[in-house]
DNA sequence: ACCTTATGCCTGTTACATCA
DNA sequence: TTGATGTAACAGGCATAAGG
C-alpha cells in the first residue's frame, strides 16, 4: 500500500491540512491540495521558508508549561483516551491533534530510552558473567595443577610401598592408611573426604582426572 | 460473515529550531 | 557557517470496533 492512497486517509490528512491552515494561516494553506489525488507516491512536505515580514514561519516549538503539563500527564498515563486528550488541549490551549502527536513521540522516546536502558544493563550482566567466567576457568586451571601434583605424590608414595611390600608380603596401603594431614602439603585442606578412590584401585583411580 | 469507515497507535521519516 | 541533536509533525501500515 505504498502507491494507493486509502480514501479515509486522503479525508483525514485534508481535514488535519484545513485544521492547521485554520491555525497557521498562510502557512499551510498552500498544502491543501485542490483536488484528491487518487495515486501518490509518498509524499514529502514542502520545505517551508520565513518571508521577508516574518509570516510563513510556523510556530513548532511548545513552551516550557505546556510541555511541563504535558509530561505531568504523560507520567499519570502513557496512553491518551479521547476526553482526556481534548482536556488537555483545551487546558493547553493546543489543537487535540498535537496533543495526540506529542503523546505519540513521547512513548516513542519513552520506549528508545527503555531500550536503551535495558540494553547497558543486559551488557553489564553479560560483562560481569564473562568476568566471573574467566575467574572460574583459571581456578579450575589451578585445581587441576594441584591434582596432578597430588598425584604424583601418591605415584611416589606407592612406588615407595611397593619397594617395602615386596620384602614384607603382609603390608597393604589404602586411603586411610595416609595421615589426616597428607593433603595440607598440596593446599588441599578439607578435599580428604571429597575424592574417594575404592581402596583397591588406587593405582589407577586418578584416570578421571584426564577427563577434566 | 463480510465490507466499509472511523479511530488510535506504532514505526520511520522529514523539516525546523537550537546550540556548540 | 555548519554539523549534530532534539523534537513537532507527518506518512503509511496495522488493529480494532461499530454499523450497514
Amino acid at each position: 500500500m505504498t502507491t494507493n492512497m486509502k480514501p479515509q486517509t486522503q479525508t483525514q490528512a485534508d481535514k488535519q491540512m484545513v485544521l492547521l491552515s485554520q491555525y497557521y494561516p498562510g502557512i499551510y494553506d498552500q498544502l491543501i491540495p485542490e483536488q484528491v489525488e487518487v495515486v501518490k507516491p509518498r509524499r514529502r512536505r514542502k520545505k517551508i521558508k520565513a518571508d521577508a515580514s516574518g509570516c510563513g514561519f510556523r510556530k513548532r516549538k511548545l513552551s516550557d508549561e505546556q510541555v511541563s503539563l504535558l509530561e505531568q500527564n504523560f507520567g499519570d498515563e502513557h496512553k491518551l483516551e479521547s476526553e482526556r486528550k481534548d482536556r488537555i488541549a483545551a487546558e493547553l490551549g493546543l489543537d487535540p491533534r498535537q496533543v495526540a502527536v506529542w503523546f505519540q513521540n513521547r512513548r516513542a522516546r519513552w520506549k528508545s530510552k527503555k531500550l536503551e536502558e535495558e540494553y547497558s544493563k543486559l551488557k553489564t550482566e553479560h560483562d560481569s558473567t564473562v568476568l566471573e567466567k574467566c575467574r572460574l576457568e583459571t581456578e579450575v586451571l589451578k585445581l587441576k595443577e594441584q591434582l596432578g601434583e597430588a598425584q604424583n605424590g601418591i605415584n611416589r608414595l606407592v612406588e615407595r610401598l611397593d619397594g617395602i611390600s615386596s620384602t614384607s608380603p603382609s603390608s597393604s596401603f589404602s586411603m586411610e592408611a595416609m595421615e589426616p594431614t597428607f593433603f595440607d602439603g598440596f593446599g588441599m585442606e578439607g578435599l580428604e573426604n571429597v575424592f574417594f578412590v575404592p581402596e583397591n584401585s588406587y593405582i589407577n583411580g586418578f584416570d578421571w582426572l584426564n577427563n577434566i
